[in-house]
DNA sequence: AATGAATGAGCATTCATTCAT
DNA sequence: GATGAATGAATGCTCATTCAT
């Protein structure tokens, strides 16, 4: 039963994840996401009160995986630069593999459905990421300008470069791209020379 | 007449980005549009065929307006440091002072509204940024990267900047946190040390 | 166009009327309601922007006729008891005559639908009758116990005899079931004797 | 089992009496019913295979408890006329008890859920009301109008009783209202005098 | 017999767009 | 050209009822 019922909330999480991201919230009738998930129309209710609610369930699922994509392998790294590397391409690889997601995301961000709950909710995963630079900082690596400052260019200079990509279609060139930005990325916030 | 027809125009126009901004594409019937802008529901529908229209008339205007914006005063800067540094201070003041049309871009960029035509016309009006960095790496002076990539990584690092002054209420460092965000993408940018 | 719209309204009113009678509020849809009135299911709300304001609107209208119903030729009376025979006489045809419209009236009474100032609205129209009452024990005609329950008592038998009527057919005897009830109320009502 | 079958009915009847009367026929959910009454909501199927049915029952029921609170002490006297001052206040104390039992009889009586079933399955209980106007018509103590006439006017006269009281919050002037409206309509009813 | 998840028809309301005036 | 009333398709959500477990 519990099982049954797993399977039809994240059906319906996925249904909703591309089609949200295929056609934005409101063009997106909550009646074709539950076709989509293969429930009826009632069902998706059960799982999911409100439209709305639904809307931040797939935002906070999409960002956890997203920040999982992240975070793979980084044990493996040691020094400071080889982790942001890592990260950094980590990033971009998972945003070439799963553009809808990534647009999903972006789509959330700049719509009025993020509830503060939400973003809090979700900024918990990315602590890892939050702490490294933390760190960077504290050893001297890294410039001292506000933290959650360097978190943002880095998101954002990071999205800039998979949409880079996928609208030109250079995914042949993804590795040359992903280190020439890291690159620049790294000359512009790592402290010395 | 045709001076009354341009004055519609353009209060319709106004009222559009007031509310798209306030409440969002899809939260805003065109009925309030043609309302703030003091016009018959009718009327609206002459000049802009369709709501779909009158978005990416939107979003145009208010790209230029971005647009110039950003380039005020470039003139008067001859290096090519001088001037990226100029027009990263030109966005970053035009961002705190209007952040409703940034909103309002960004809310369209990431939005199932954007056709192809829309963004290349738009485009148009950023030719002297595409060109001075265009110029820089002929001369040696940025890396040598796909050229469209900085561009973006330019445009959404500056956002970043933006929305955090926005968000911490920093608005009394404004200038530090210019001069010291232009550095740390300088430092990526530009090529040597 | 003000006498269109004043039809529209009229249109939707009656339909209302009709349904709400027939099938009861919450069994009676709004597009039903339209499709007898002969306009699409927008223009209805244009007119009653809710269902709620259109049964209150409603039972206005109706409690507005019956009130001018009973009180038709009730100046060509001058005695008190010729008044309120007058009154119970044209109460009872009235009933008689729309069936529909007092069903309607008694379905309001007993709902959720009813707002404070529906009610109050409504009751001025039957000041006359309460006045005619106050007049009554002033002048010590009528038995003096608290003067709304007279004014309910009479009500309430009225319409005892009316689905009386109705209910066994018996227009017919109409008359002198009239007089019959008129007595019986009047005995009660009455002091002296 | 019987026996858990009858208290599960009658929870379930409890339930359905409290909640329509709280909320309106159509305000209650059967699953609200279900919940209240402590079954599933599968459950209230198997007894009442129909919301409808279910509503009739509970008008049964509630009418049945009704003509019994009526009754109640009806042996006690003699004559015609303390019978029917007896059931007068009967009725009227125990309106004044469980305003909301009267007020569901009410809102049944005026939906359109009325059976005609259902209706001749509740009157047989008020049989004994019925019986004794036949007498007092049959020995010339009251006024020889249609019978049935002379029933609903004395319930109707009765029920504005109790609502005035309710009302207007006259609870402690209740022994003198039940007195000077019998009075009122003994009255009217009884004959010569 | 009991359970409660699943179903899907049904409904109030909104809104882009049309068109008679 | 302008107006704004009229249109009716579209949508989020509810709820009586069914049925697999």
């Amino acid at each position: 039963m519990s099982d049954s019922a797993h399977e039809k909330r994240e059906a319906i999480i996925n249904a909703a994840l591309k089609l949200f991201t295929e056609r934005g919230f409101d063009n997106t009738p909550t009646a074709l996401i539950s076709q989509e998930a293969g429930v009826a129309t009632g069902t998706l209710f059960r799982y999911y009160p409100t439209k709305e609610e639904l809307i931040n369930s797939t935002y906070i699922i999409a960002k956890n995986r997203f920040a999982a994509a992240m975070a793979r392998g980084l044990e493996e790294e040691t020094t400071l630069e080889a982790r942001l590397r890592r990260i950094w391409g980590n990033t971009i690889r998972w945003g070439l593999e799963s553009p809808q997601e990534l647009l999903f995301l972006e789509q959330f961000l700049s719509s009025p459905y993020i509830t503060k709950i939400t973003e809090e909710e979700a900024m918990k995963k990315f602590a890892f990421l939050t702490e490294l630079i933390e760190e960077g900082i504290a050893e001297g690596k890294l410039r001292d300008i506000h933290r959650g400052l360097i978190f943002d260019m880095l998101f954002s200079a990071n999205r800039a470069v998979i949409k880079k990509i996928l609208t030109h279609g250079m995914q042949d060139q993804t590795d040359m791209l992903i280190e020439g930005s890291f690159e620049l990325v790294w000359s512009g916030l790592s402290k010395s020379q």
